[in-house]
DNA sequence: CTGCGGTCCTGAAGGC
DNA sequence: TGCCTTCAGGACCGCA
């Protein structure tokens, strides 16, 4: 799934293909995942892509804006010339490397010739024409807004479990599933401690963790595990998977060394995987 | 404020 | 083989 590593890598790609162009126009084959009138984008040129959290807001030279979430499958795939359409890497949850696909919903075709393909295997993600940029109304983790003093009390201000906090998009922008776990276990804290349990040092070490963990993942260009529709606007894979510690690795040792077994658990039904033994 | 469960959606995987 | 159930999960909503 798209977290903040995920779409700042889309953000970057695809702002190197897209600042300038003019769009020709905009094909809506999924009406419920498109708010607005596509035709009204015909003749805009895009002067800007930015993030927030987990959503791209693309500016426009008229100063509106295309929201962009991808949500758990979306997918966004640029080609120079959208005629000849085709993909190298194998696409999970697609049935041909040929676009559009069976997962295509919305196409954005430039007046050059290039455009992009707008996918989605469940239909959760949306695309959004706006006056203003969306997102969450609490910090980015990547920004230098978001200090250790601001982590420490959004921190101490809640009794919830940690990892639910983490992923909570009200109190810091990006992380979701796969980067909350990594960090709690950068950190040695376990998942379903309180959050107002953590003493000062635990705050630090999981502040530093997270930014670990997203610089990492962007390094990395994304995860692309093997049940994951991310993919980047060029195509290509990400590489953090392979650098997962303990995110899908349940009944592995512990790769710390200390002799435990990565479990899992549901929390806020969804899946968290961590090291009962060294994790506490 | 917090938590819980349902909802959106589709395809893969597991059980019998 | 084949049908049925379960799972995957970001965000949101209604309700306790």
């Amino acid at each position: 799934m798209p977290e903040l590593p995920e779409v700042e890598t889309i953000r970057l790609e695809l702002q190197d293909e897209i600042i300038g162009k003019e769009i020709k126009s905009v094909d809506v084959l999924s009406k419920k995942q498109f708010f607005g009138n596509p035709k009204t984008l015909t003749g805009k040129k895009i002067k800007k892509v930015d993030r927030t959290g987990k959503i791209i807001n693309i500016l426009l030279n008229d100063g509106t804006f295309i929201n962009i979430h991808l949500k758990l499958t979306g997918q966004i795939l640029f080609a120079p010339d959208m005629s000849h359409a085709v993909f190298k890497n194998i696409i999970p949850f697609t049935a041909t490397n040929q676009m559009p696909c069976k997962t295509t919903r919305i196409i954005v075709y430039f007046k050059d010739g290039s455009g992009f393909f707008f996918n989605d295997l469940r239909k959760f993600a949306w695309m959004k024409i706006n006056t203003h940029p969306e997102g969450p109304k609490s910090i980015d983790v990547l920004s230098p807004d978001f200090t250790l003093d601001y982590f420490q009390k959004t921190v101490t201000s809640s009794k919830r479990p940690i990892k639910i906090l983490l992923m909570d998009q009200e109190k810091m922008a990006g992380i979701g599933n796969i980067y909350a776990n990594e960090a709690l276990f950068i950190a040695r804290i376990s998942p379903e401690r309180r959050t107002n349990s953590l003493n000062e040092n635990e705050i630090k070490n999981l502040y530093e963790a997270i930014k670990q963990v997203i610089r990492e993942g962007i390094k990395y260009k994304g995860s692309s595990a093997a049940d994951e529709a991310y993919i980047t606007p060029k195509g290509k894979k990400g590489e953090m998977q392979n650098h997962f510690r303990v995110y899908q690795k349940e009944g592995q040792k512990c790769p710390k060394g200390c002799g435990g077994i990565v479990k899992r658990i549901k929390q806020g039904g969804r899946s968290s995987f961590f090291c009962p033994n060294c994790q506490s």
